[in-house]
DNA sequence: GGTGAGTCTCGTGGGGCTAG
DNA sequence: CTAGCCCCACGAGACTCACC
């Protein structure tokens, strides 16, 4: 057992565990510090073996890639003896290892570091986001994470398996005591549209998953989860380019009732923040963007650059 | 011990040049 | 015209030193 690991250093593990795979620049946003003080952080860790670092190809551009961080088992050993009620998760539910496609997992942990920033910005708000991946996320029986969403088949319809989003958030206005839920569909272009076979993952039968949890009005569950009262959600799809958010917006409009139905490009969101009016509402691109957080409080916040 | 500034090193992509 | 090579710019990481 390590015994000289400070404060900032658990809050690293635990972040990285959380997050499973993090590049060193979303550790520097997370943590909010500079690029160098967070580097030199995650090498002592990586000399006492806690965590592993590799290099990314994430968001291709010049220069040196970026480093790729998560714990080792040395590491997911640190974090369950700190919290004894994930003794029994097995090493790689806190590991990079199982995670199947990096760079859309990236990119879902740039839009929770952008949604965390939300509330930095416009301190009346506060932010919580579950995350299917997370160790730290409650599991039900069979092991399936809280945020898995199961659709048992109505008689005279289609059979479906339910579905895991990337994703689900909760914003409060404290004041006001309103709150608004959101499931967050990140997409890399990995999935087809609107497949001729009905494939299961489509982004259509995405859609058509999502309309049936709304009418059955399932969504109501999270209700005991954050102690509040819903009146909906809306599904967020973050595009990683503007030729597949036009094909979403497509399809989507196609689809009504698709007005609870978001959309945004991965360059916006970096450019603009999550509370700009960045936002396309129900697939409509001739009207003008919306906010998430509506009207009045819509306001361009990008992430500031870290210090060196 | 922790942090910031300055500087160097390293890996990668882009663009220009040249031989075939 | 194109493949292959080389050089340069860029950006991230590492190192040193000074300061608190």
């Amino acid at each position: 057992m390590i015994r000289n690991l400070r404060e900032n250093d658990r809050e690293l593990l635990a972040s990285i565990a959380e997050h499973r795979i993090l590049t060193s620049k979303q550790v520097t946003a997370i943590h909010r510090r500079s690029n160098q003080v967070i580097r030199r952080h995650l090498r002592k860790l990586e000399q006492q073996g806690l965590v592993l670092s590799a290099t990314t190809g994430f968001g291709r551009k010049r220069g040196r890639p970026e480093k790729l961080i998560s714990l080792t088992e040395k590491g997911a050993n640190m974090v369950r003896a700190e919290n004894p009620e994930l003794k029994s998760l097995s090493t790689n539910h806190f590991t990079g290892e199982n995670i199947r496609c990096l760079d859309h997992h990236l990119l879902t942990n740039w839009f929770r570091i952008h949604l965390d920033h939300i509330q930095i910005v416009i301190p009346q708000l506060s932010v919580d986001f579950l995350s299917p991946a997370s160790p730290f996320q409650e599991k039900a029986l069979d092991g399936q994470p809280l945020v898995s969403e199961r659709l048992p088949a109505e008689p005279g319809t289609e059979p479906t398996n339910g579905f895991t989003p990337d994703g689900v958030f909760q914003i409060t206005h404290k004041e006001k005591q309103k709150t608004i839920l959101f499931f967050l569909e990140v997409d890399m272009g990995t999935e087809s549209v609107a497949s001729p076979k009905r494939d299961p993952r489509d982004i259509r039968q995405k859609i058509l998953n999502y309309q049936l949890y709304f009418r059955r009005g399932q969504y109501r569950r999270y209700e005991k989860t954050w102690n509040c009262t819903l009146k909906g959600f809306r599904l967020l799809f973050l595009a990683h380019t503007n030729g597949r958010l036009a094909s979403i917006c497509r399809l989507v409009q196609d689809m009504p009732p698709s007005d609870f139905i978001w959309l945004t490009t991965a360059d916006l969101m970096f450019s603009e923040g999550l509370s700009a009016a960045i936002w396309i509402r129900a697939g409509k691109q001739t009207a003008p963007p919306e906010s998430i957080l509506g009207p009045a409080m819509a306001c361009k916040a990008p992430m500031p650059e870290p210090a060196e």
